[in-house]
DNA sequence: GGGCTGGTACTCGGATAAGTTGTGTCCGAGTGCTTCTGG
DNA sequence: CCAGAAGCACTCGGACACAACTTATCCGAGTACCAGCCC
């Protein structure tokens, strides 16, 4: 099981567009993390249809976020970007086969389905309890304000 | 983010196999689960080099559970089929780019693989507190004990 | 000098190719039962 | 009738193709700023 890389990225673009007033364009996003510029607009497209941030074109354009850093949560992230679909699909198994349960008798979800279902939502449950505003946060008390400084006129030269 | 197809049909497997007392073989299991007889093949060796299962070769050969199915977790299962490593993986993005974070100054781990980390262990105890027998349990009282008979018949035949 | 218009450079957006991992398949090695033969 | 040994059928185990998805890339559409021009 492995997750889309994207989520990582978008993670940290959504921490950088928490202490941003004005659009970012998304190949200054890139160059400040060093990675693929092209794909991470990929990634900036997903966090635009989930209606995430905000996209405004044009030549001072950019991306900046619809709400407040507070408002958005780890898990609105990860499902824009990483598709909502819970990682395990049952197949219904129990309903196939020589021994296969016939469809009215199978009133009760599939156990494992089940089991599978309840992680499922505790995982969910533990990231969206966090938002990218506690994020930055922590990332604002971790890291020696000389170098937020630093990050932060460079992001708006 | 997607786990391996194979977790729910290895899962099935074990709920079979703890309620046998003789060997059942690869072919029988896909035959009753009408899956890829090969490809199931593949997982219940992984089954097998993780301790969970013992294979017995031979004419009467199979596979058999090696310790009660109260003493076998769902992680097992899903850590043996799907591996043991994270869905998330920390790439140290803030270790790269002109804005770099001087490693000697990452004394304290990214706040999001924190994050990330977190919901990663709620899953896994929420796998870890439901047993192989817990879920067999289930299956036996939520299906009528016809189809379980005509189920064990069909096995041993 | 002010307002308007055309040009331009920048932005995002979706459609288009490689690499990696999951999926499915095949054949070979090994083991235990069965059967045949000899005593 | 019994013991031994060879044959055989079945099992698992690892090595080999196919497909789907993630990753990465390119080019086109649209927009706001800027300069030049007309009034």
């Amino acid at each position: 099981m492995k997750m889309t890389g994207g989520v990582e990225w978008g993670l940290h673009c959504c921490v950088v567009l928490s202490s941003a007033t004005e659009p970012v364009a998304a190949a200054k996003l890139a160059e400040l993390h060093d990675v693929s510029a092209t794909y991470l607009a990929k990634q900036l497209q997903l966090l635009s249809r989930a209606g995430l941030v905000r996209s405004t074109p044009g030549q001072l354009g950019g991306y900046l976020l619809t709400r407040p850093a507070t408002e958005i949560t780890v898990l609105d992230v990860v499902e824009a970007i990483d598709g909502p679909q819970p990682a395990f699909r049952c197949t219904e198994v129990r309903q196939r086969g020589p021994m296969a349960v016939p469809p009215e008798r199978c009133d009760t979800p599939c156990p494992i389905a089940a089991v599978m279902d309840t992680a499922d939502r505790a995982w969910r449950e533990s990231l969206r309890v966090v938002t990218i505003g506690a994020l930055a946060a922590t990332v604002t008390a971790t890291t020696p304000g000389e170098l937020l400084d630093r990050a932060r006129v460079w992001l708006s030269a």
